[in-house]
DNA sequence: TTGTAGGCGTTATCAA
DNA sequence: TTGATAACGCCTACAA
């Protein structure tokens, strides 16, 4: 069994309170009472229960960190990242996956509610569920929100701007002379994916080109259905010269559709590609890829966290940032 | 605030333990009383607090899942893997990462030493510090490793058999009728790669090749690594004409550099790389690997570790598993 | 079937 | 500077 205060107490002759003082550095301890309880400590290895501490403190030094999905390497990048954060300031991240489902929302937003964790980051996530969320907004759940959106907000939030992003890969598309760029996104319930749409309709207006509805492909966010999705398209009417795929996985299947019916990229079909991961830069040709910039969004989420759970944070903040248009070989024109 | 066990034992007029036995569903409960019980739960939208529950009942449902390092997609995808089984059983995962710091690996203990969680899966991790784990073992700690190999083991282990997979890899490119078959490993004292450096070793010389330590070239195990290696190779006396490269991003990083030179895969040089994963699977040309089986090594990781939880494991298991050798393009021969 | 009471390992308050 | 004591929220004998 593990030493416990009290242990520790009886083996220094003093009360628990003047062991739990001293080991948390706290004042009223006596230099010589100190040094000795230190001592005792360290040589029985003493570690305490988080789980008292917890209890007794409000205070576990943990933080949930709540995936819509792990599929998506971007956001295993994110956690990564904040796991480093979290680590360097003494906090232990619990890892929570709802693969969208409300449900599971539900059970982890009760970590917070139940003092289990500190405070909670939720990445990703559809606005489905966010009348739940809303239901936990009070000032004693430190929640913040990271790429999630919702017409009401009244979280934390750290946000990209991807109508922005796509609005820059359609602009360099046109300046490279395509025509006919499809977008392959997310359905529009999805509100970030409607944000790209509007960021994709908005760009080529202001290029003076004609919206095409049938150019707009709404799939599944992975790899098998970027791959099908191009098996449609080529039997259709209108044939894209570009593609726009708004999601890391989708856009790995549709580059190795095209590729596997023959064509090849960008002589063929342009490809702008989303999320600046080992993948986008390996695959053959590299792709010109919308970048989230994951270092900057773990940073803020953390830091906002961090100051919700210290309540150094007098007013809602909303960090917005722009992804970057890294362009590689995949978008380069023939027409040039 | 939220509601607690006193809470509902005074609305519904009965003794906190009624109420905890009713939740519980453990017997011993009126069924009217149960019924009322439950419904005010619900109606309050009640949740146990875990750290009181923990404390109490010595049982927090909460497992750590202990990384060496976070870059291995490999690793992530065990996590993943690990974390949808966890789930289903009611456990919650927390995610650590010691980037092979004995000093770290020696806090997460704590976690468990302190009844902070119910288990701990140690995934990879050099043999540094597993004296410091030989000193946690005891019934109480329930751990369970994954890939860590010592020469001591008294853990209930789930191992990929190395040896087996690098000698499969050999016989295969001597088959394709390759030479001068150069391994790109880690170093020595990883004992792992030290496994898999002697499954290379007894297959050369079982195909009645000679092993040239010339060939043999320990690197870090990141994608640079891999990348400069090449640079090195190309400039020494004896050029090979195959690689097996035994780690993820270092097989990466080493594709990229014979592209890069100007030289083809597998016309210049065969390559046996490491992970099946999407990595592997799209870069180009597609790279024949060795493969752990990542989904076996989660269940019978988790499992085992339940096992232990529940007491129902009644001597040490090792399991260990064989990779496969998946064949793509990368290492079909030119002699042919 | 139900209630009482003690305890899990801390922290925090108030006296001494 | 110290100590006693009451929380924290739950579980579990044991008694009624």
């Amino acid at each position: 069994m593990q030493i416990t205060l009290k242990d520790i107490a009886r083996m220094a002759d003093v009360a628990e309170s003047t062991v739990s003082r001293a080991l948390n550095d706290k004042p009223g301890v006596g230099k010589d009472t100190k040094r000795k309880i230190l001592k005792i400590a360290q040589e029985n290895n003493y570690r305490p229960n988080q789980l008292a501490r917890g209890l007794a403190a409000n205070k576990t030094n943990m933080i949930a960190v709540i995936l819509s999905e792990m599929d998506s390497p971007g956001n295993i990048e994110i956690v990564k990242s904040i796991e480093k954060s979290a680590d360097e300031k003494g906090y232990q991240i619990i890892l929570c996956n709802t693969n969208n489902q409300e449900e599971k929302e539900k059970n982890y937003l009760s970590l917070l509610e139940s003092n289990q964790v500190d405070g909670a980051i939720f990445i990703g996530g559809k606005l489905v569920g966010s009348h739940l969320l809303r239901a936990s907004f009070s000032p004693k759940n430190n929640i913040v929100l990271v790429n999630r959106l919702a017409e009401e907000n009244f979280f934390t939030s750290v946000l990209t701007d991807y109508s922005q992003g796509i609005f820059k890969a359609v602009k360099h598309l046109v300046g490279e002379g395509f025509k006919n760029i499809a977008l392959i996104c997310g359905h529009q319930n999805d509100l970030i994916e409607e944000e790209k749409i509007s960021g994709y309709k908005l760009a080529l207006r202001e290029a003076g080109l004609e919206v095409k509805p049938e150019l707009i492909f709404p799939t599944k966010a992975d790899r098998q259905a970027g791959y099908d999705v191009f098996l449609d398209i080529i039997e259709k009417d209108v044939i894209p010269d570009a593609f726009i795929s708004t999601r890391e996985l989708t856009t790995i299947g549709l580059v190795e559709a095209i590729k596997m019916g023959g064509y090849f990229i960008p002589d063929d079909f342009a490809v702008v590609g989303y999320g600046d991961n080992i993948l986008t830069s390996i695959i053959d040709p590299p792709l010109t890829v919308i970048s989230e910039p994951v270092g900057k969004i773990a940073n803020y989420s953390f830091e906002f966290l961090l100051k919700l759970i210290n309540e150094k944070m007098n007013e809602q903040q909303i960090e917005v940032l722009t992804p970057e248009l890294i362009i590689r070989e995949s978008s380069i024109s023939k027409y040039n």
